[in-house]
DNA sequence: TGTACATCAGTGAACGCGCGTTCACTGATGTAC
DNA sequence: TGTACATCAGTGAACGCGCGTTCACTGATGTAC
């Protein structure tokens, strides 16, 4: 819909020119991956002139980081949503969660490239530090919660369970998780393949044999 | 060392520039990430004009499927030689197929990110999709001759638990496993990290209540 | 309500740069006889 | 062993292109009075 924002724009100010410069970059990411976006191109896709996004951002990067530090707010909501504090219940709720990790990847591959593959210089913006931080944070809260569940004696480092979830789920995502063509084919969804893995996961955490 | 290899070079004729520029590339990958690499660089590294590179591929892409091929062909020969038929046991062989595959991502990063990140179209070349195939086809061997050893009744599909290794040795490679700066902290090595995940799976497998 | 003025957010022309790609060419190598 | 010649793998100059970036500028907006 790129004419209706170009059309929105009432004469020589833009108006929403930061925007539609992040508008566009997410456009043009989904298109051809994270490299394949230009400051230039951004522009064009906005309908302004190549210096005019210079005023809203320093350079490339900045824009790039701005989109990254966005994604990662709007996948901390979702996850956070999907969680819904443990509702119904903490081993349900973190089904849920997954999905929301898979849904968010597949229906926003561009922030989501954007997040994880973009390779942005990590001093570059505290903000996008910190808003990776809180949408990990969702993900760590909620394996707190689902180790509480757990008999005190078997209960493992909800660090560790949420690093391995947080893995599970990106390894998933990137391998299959996307419309991409030249991934890989899978015989079952990727939604199926976390869940699965999840499940035998949490009955080794709550069953197993003594650990070691 | 790339003077000792253009010191290589014997005159007019390069007599290896077919192989150079694959080290050149990968050299280039490494420092900047596989979007962060042109043919012209490749060829100044090398030593030799930027029309010389067409005499050996026909451009940027098939250069980079070309690095990427090869990296499969090490990688599944690395992951081959560490599981080892097998040998001594199939818990501790899939272990040690595991630690090849993140020492892989970690020593070999250019190659990784030929192979996981490049986006290359994938009717580019036959030979890429077949040599990432029989990659994980080494996996798949491994996660059936595991499977053989549960008892009957609760054998998992071996595809399946292929595809979960696989994701979650890639997590743990893409996220954690890297010297990339900007990557998370982590309180246990990826080894790890994915040691203890493969340990839950695997108690989870061979114990755990009835699966569903 | 009107006017003067500061500020802001854009323009468009210009620049240097590196890349991809083509081309006629040429030096080196290998082979037929 | 020597010579003629085909083939191969490189050169270097040239081209068009798009990008990043700067600059003096200008049109629009908002505000003080």
């Amino acid at each position: 819909m790129s004419w209706s924002r170009k059309s929105r724009r009432r004469g020589y100010h833009h108006g929403n020119l930061r925007e539609a410069l992040i508008e566009a970059a997410l456009e043009l990411i989904a298109e051809k991956g994270p490299a394949g976006f230009t400051f230039a191109e951004a522009a064009r896709w906005a309908g302004v002139s190549a210096a005019a996004p210079y005023r809203h951002f320093r350079d490339r990067d900045a824009l790039m980081a701005d989109v990254a530090r966005r994604g990662f707010e709007a996948f901390a909501a979702r996850l956070e949503a999907a969680w819904n504090d443990g509702r119904p219940e903490p081993r349900r709720a973190f089904e849920a969660l997954g999905h929301a990790y898979l849904g968010f990847a597949r229906e926003e591959p561009a922030y989501y490239a954007a997040m994880f593959e973009a390779q942005l210089p990590p001093d570059l913006e505290p903000e996008l530090a910190r808003a990776g931080d809180a949408a990990f944070a969702v993900l760590r809260r909620a394996a707190e919660a689902l180790c509480a569940t757990l008999p005190e004696a078997r209960r493992p480092p909800p660090l560790m369970v949420a690093l391995h979830m947080w893995s599970l789920a990106h390894g998933i995502a990137s391998l299959f998780g996307r419309g991409d063509p030249g991934r890989r084919k899978l015989p079952m969804s990727p939604e199926e393949l976390l869940e699965a893995a999840a499940l035998l996961y949490f009955q080794g955490l709550a069953g197993g044999g003594p650990p070691g």
